[in-house]
DNA sequence: CTTTCTAATGTTATATTATTACATAACGTT
DNA sequence: AACGTTATGTAATAATATAACATTAGAAAG
């Protein structure tokens, strides 16, 4: 484990979630999650949403806010979810995180007319994968 | 008008939709809007969800994907659409629009490591305002 | 080991956001 | 006038997310 990553144990809930997530090649939603982790044991949508929530804020996924999907991260130095990038084929739906030292130090230090710096942001691309094309 | 601008002449329902998210200083949500919208004869969410599909279509607002909710468009020069961003106050909610011909065409000419293009895109920032900070 | 504190869990109900389905009306074009 | 297209009206319901409250599990301190 790197030395700059905190380690986080994962709670029992958490850690079903995860794997579900992990698991999946593309996005998944969170009653689509509660459906499928129900076997598990968990039955109602806030023990998805809040395992989700936390998931999020450790960073392990990562929220797709046009799609209202969750996807695992794939990307080891967006450890803290501050800079999250990603690209939706508009007819496939898939999604893929982008991995730019380039553009994520080009939006890191944007600084806006007023001089406000950020110290989070979310990008989506949308476009036609090769498939699609 | 801009001779770059398709003209669009709004419908009645597009034109109350419109002015109430115009004359707002904070992006409206769907039933906010529908809500105040109800003197003018709007009965039906789907009826505001219709007009405020349309108006992103056409670019006169855009939908702040993090919040759900819709605000006018403030620049000029993202006419289609295809290119917007944001900043967000993550403690008073403040959301502006950002005109940053620099940002607007790196992201514009965005290329990654397939070289794929992209058609579009939405970026949020998040941070404290000047007032918040 | 037991008290205490905190984070996580369980459960029910409900709020919020968005779409399906179908019928009708308005409008431009031929 | 007939036709196709877009917008509208309406009811029902689907999909997404949170509030409120009770309970349990685990870590840390004494």
């Amino acid at each position: 484990m790197s030395k700059m990553q905190k380690e986080h144990t994962l709670t029992k809930n958490q850690q079903i979630v995860f794997d579900l997530v992990e698991k999946s090649s593309e996005p998944l939603k969170a009653y689509s999650i509660l459906f499928n982790v129900q076997k598990k044991g968990i039955k109602a949508p806030l023990q998805v949403y809040r395992a989700l929530d936390r998931l999020v804020e450790i960073g392990k996924i990562h929220k797709i806010e046009s799609r209202n999907a969750f996807i695992a991260c794939h990307n080891s130095s967006c450890q803290v979810a501050k800079a999250t990038a990603f690209s939706i084929c508009e007819i496939c739906e898939k999604v893929t995180e982008i991995s730019s030292a380039g553009l994520s130090k080009y939006l890191t230090n944007f600084k806006d007319k007023d001089g406000m710096k950020y110290s989070k942001y979310n990008l989506e691309f949308f476009g036609l994968c090769k498939k699609c094309r």
